[in-house]
DNA sequence: AAGCTTTGTGCAATCGTTTGCGCAACTTCG
DNA sequence: CGAAGTTGCGCAAACGATTGCACAAAGCTT
């Protein structure tokens, strides 16, 4: 069916071995032979099985990537950043999501590995507390993007998600808002759990009252915002400024505001974090929390291709910033 | 390094053969030896090598895709939807991206068919025009969203486009405007060029003038639609509304509205194309024709599947649907 | 008890490459 | 002119699975 080496060999009169040299541009071969190998393999339209190369090399050229979905924005963003790493290493990604289930979180890293893989990128993973188990066996190097995990076949690339999240509380505060809210996300979500850790130390830190009334549960969606929303409203006296988990959940703040008739940021303040691209072109655009995602998502791959090559290699923390637009 | 088939066979005091089959559930092993054999599979932390595999069964269970980019929410959106289809049927995603280059779009099909994957989908592409020459080789069928090519290892999963930008002009001027915009795609994409050709074909079947003053160009990016917002200014009367070639353009044009302090829909009425997530979430929601995305994904996958286990499979079109809400 | 069927297992080929090693033929050099 | 080195190529063994075929042992039939 396909053309293999061996007809290439064949049509060009010499051994396989010779034909596999001849197109390596091996030193050892003529340049009268490599010239009638490239020849045939043209003619032929030969096209090297990458699994059989796989095979014999022991690896793939190939990078597992396992995200949570990639319809959101900001793992959208990570994945593309990764690619384009990737692609520009001359590796392929083999992607697969989660939904933000543990189980196929695992069920996924093991689907890579079966696959060998030559390295593993998770993307805001969801199931590290199953990992050590899986990890017995599996035996190809991992990088978690916003997690960590201790361990000698495990490196991470991090945000710090809770100087972020102080960032946003202070440029609140100083900008003269005293009561304000935080809507939380998935609490799967390591991230999750350092923006909350981050917010309540702001206010701490800036001597406000710590009122657990403002503290409204999500999962990143930006249903939670609309939900969190009405809640508030209902609060005596309300909150006047909110710092959401990540930007789709301030965005349903906004359509729900927008609904009601609620002014941003006259009424209520809103800060999202995550700078999805969408957050710039809305009206209002949005202030929000900014991810370095592109130098996180080279970091990623640039961990596991030093790893390979036998380097060590060190998880890599980098800072958020704000980007301060106009719903704050 | 990795414990192969091999060892597992030792471990448990039979062929490598044996081994396979055990695994396999093969009817003539007895109970007792598979019990042998998984046991010590799971002691050794046993994964088969799907790279191995693929060599002999000739089939690597794998569907490639090829994107323009992952960070466009409507190729996220059929790209998830592929995933969940190609999932669901025991099949991965090797995911590469064009960046809208048709030349990286004929590497990335070439290196598919490198890595023997079971299928291609193309979604949106932009360098059909080569495909005749590549295609003499490539062997694996293809399937193209949203452009069509005859070639019998050519497959299609279409939207009507035309029709959907009729849609949206008649829905236009059924409101009352007379003046209707447009802002071109991408002159590579096929979509541009009918969704283009289906709103000449509603002006001319309402009987309302054609001003090519009122075309504007465009390559689908929200700049795209800041630019057009200006220069439509400029002309006299200006157009009361507008149909851009997909959503990010529209908020081009509604970021640019709001920083002018040009009213949606009461001076200029928006309407955009492709209903991406974020379209019901801004301030105010975004009118926009729809393309049922989760049915061309799965479609595309069991197209793939279908036409694999021999059958005759055939192009498919999908209608658009006009999502009403409050930009027009 | 001889023949036939069923059951359980192993041998060895195969998939399509890469690569260590051997071996001619040809050069070079003392 | 013989030894040593170089150049160009092929043989065959991997890589890690699957699978057709052979075959021995056991069970069944008559």
């Amino acid at each position: 069916m396909t053309v293999s080496l061996k007809d290439v060999a064949q049509k060009a009169g010499v051994s396989v071995a010779t034909a596999s040299r001849a197109l390596a541009d091996h030193p050892r071969i003529s340049e009268a032979t490599k010239q009638r190998v490239r020849q045939a393999a043209a003619e032929l339209g030969y096209m090297p099985s990458a699994i059989a190369r796989s095979l014999v090399k022991q690896e793939t050229r190939t990078l597992g990537v396992v995200t949570t979905t990639v319809t959101d924005p900001y793992a959208a963003e990570l994945v593309r950043a990764v690619e384009d790493a990737a692609g520009a290493a001359g590796y392929t990604l083999l992607l697969l999501t989660s939904h933000n289930l543990p189980r196929r979180e695992v069920a996924a890293i093991r689907a890579l590995q079966e696959r060998r893989v030559d390295g593993i990128i998770v993307i805001s993973p969801r199931g590290v507390e199953h990992y050590p188990d899986i990890l017995a066996h599996v035996t190809v190097p991992l990088v978690l993007v916003n997690h960590t995990l201790d361990h000698p076949r495990v490196r991470s690339v991090m945000a710090d998600n809770r100087q972020g999240a102080r960032l946003a509380v202070e440029y609140l505060v100083d900008l003269g808002y005293r009561r304000v809210a935080f809507i939380g996300g998935p609490t799967t979500s390591r991230s999750a759990r350092e923006r909350l850790h981050g917010y309540t130390e702001a206010l701490r830190a800036m001597e406000l009252p710590l009122d657990s009334r403002l503290m409204f549960p999500g999962q990143g969606r930006a249903e939670d915002g609309r939900r969190a929303l009405l809640a508030m409203l209902d609060i005596t006296p309300p909150p006047d400024a909110v710092l959401c988990y990540n930007d789709l959940t301030a965005y349903g703040i906004l359509a729900q505001a927008w609904a009601l008739g609620v002014r941003v940021p006259d009424d209520l303040a809103v800060i999202g974090f995550d700078n999805i691209p969408f957050s710039e072109l809305t009206a209002p655009p949005l202030t929000t929390v900014a991810q370095p995602t592109e130098a996180m998502g080279h970091t990623a791959v640039a961990l596991l291709l030093r790893w390979r090559r036998g380097e060590a290699v060190d998880t890599v923390h980098f800072d958020c910033t704000l980007v301060e637009r106009a719903t704050a």
